[in-house]
DNA sequence: CGTCAGTTTGAGTGCCCTCAAGATTAGTGG
DNA sequence: CCACTAATCTTGAGGGCACTCAAACTGACG
């Protein structure tokens, strides 16, 4: 789907290079990469806030992200989950519009973002890795938006298993079981409902036999028809 | 029936070339228009439809226009509102993933997709194009999620006017009275709910001194900061 | 063994969806 | 000018789902 990390390395460009950074929150642990430089990140850490100056965007090589704002009422929404492959991180606004968060531990590929005031998009490798990533951004958003339609609470949590085994299928790894490295608070943010509702649907999809669970970060998909068909008053 | 604005006999490289000389100084409009043809769709006709084969993206010069799809449920989900200024149409994917209907009279620029591999993004000119385009879809679907992730049906509603508002200040216009050109349907299909609840929302909104509204297409906004701070048990 | 974060389950209430009917507006034709 | 129609908008009543508050359970960790 998307072309190797190291592809890229056959290009070099000395501008770019020489305006590379990392982030505040990454490490140390850096290796020089033609157009980006790789950052190790653990589980927990922030890789950026939100509003701060945004001078870099990324692009996971391993783990799992959460994009995240808090509102004006305060209540904070997940706005993408995002695994191997995803760019992340603002490409055109002068600060970040989200927080990046890593919920596992994370190896990620930072990009200087410098260059996309002046409409520089004349360089082939470095105008694809923009444009990978500005769709990679839509392709987040459309999926969230699909999600979020879900009439009620259950059929949300049921597409968003789906969706989770579809990434994981899309990356190489089986269909199910499918890991799930978030909380139930990150998956209820990310769909506009509550924890313990999240806990609910599934608690009640488990009993429907539709999906296993033996632990609450493993859940084995049984009926995926079932999952894509829920009623309106299930 | 529909109107495909089949104004585009594609766009030749001729006219990208000769376009080369307009540089990142020019407005986009103009730029937009030096390599599209216009086309006009009168309110209540389709521009495209779903799982159509894409051949045309569209930018729409004046009038308003809702992106929509069907699910497998059979309940229309309208993905967007776009007004002047605003990119709709596919621009990678080979068939259309939404329908475009006009909601009011509308004038639009249509391009041909035809030309849009990657490596057309070494065009200036067409590329900025691209980007813009890509840019702008993005921005529809993070402003449909932030609107989708609202907790109660009033906080949808109301920061849908203020979503209204904002767009329309980014037109030049004023930021207060708004014009509402879709219907009630068509907002409930945005927000997620229903008409009824729309209706009920607004008529609050209404009582609670928050809006004005003469007519149920005109609405003022009079107390900006209670609409973006709806407490929970509104 | 105690702490803590995360998860699950329970009870109660309120918001919102459903169904229904009335109100308003615009368009049409007598 | 008025009746008629159709579409949209508004308002009402009732019931179910989901949120809120609360408590118990689990597993990781020191």
């Amino acid at each position: 789907m998307y072309a190797e990390i190291n592809a890229t390395s056959a290009v070099q460009t000395e501008e770019i290079r020489a305006s590379l950074h990392l982030g505040a929150g990454v490490p140390a642990k850096r290796r020089a990469r033609s157009l980006g430089q790789t950052g190790f990140v653990p589980a927990g850490q922030n890789i950026y806030r939100q509003d701060d100056p945004a001078q870099s965007f990324f692009r996971l090589i391993s783990g799992t992200v959460s994009t995240s704002l808090v509102t004006e009422n305060g209540d904070r929404r997940v706005t993408g989950f995002l695994s191997e492959g995803d760019y992340f991180g603002s490409i055109f606004s002068d600060r970040y519009r989200t927080s990046a968060e890593a919920i596992t531990d994370c190896n990620v590929v930072c990009y200087s973002c410098r260059h996309l005031s002046s409409n520089d998009v004349t360089s082939p490798a470095y105008g694809q890795i923009v444009l990978d990533a500005l769709a990679n951004e839509l392709r987040v958003a459309e999926d969230h938006v699909l999600l979020l339609g879900g009439v009620t609470t259950c059929a949300k949590v049921a597409a968003f298993l789906l969706y989770l085994s579809k990434r994981a299928v899309q990356r190489g790894g089986p269909e199910s079981p499918i890991a799930i490295p978030m909380t139930r608070y990150h998956i209820a943010d990310f769909l506009g409902t509550t924890s313990e509702s999240v806990s609910r649907c599934l608690t009640k999809l488990k009993q429907a036999g539709a999906i296993g669970m033996d632990a609450p970060d493993m859940i084995t998909l049984i009926d995926r028809r079932a999952l894509s068909e829920i009623p309106r008053g299930y």
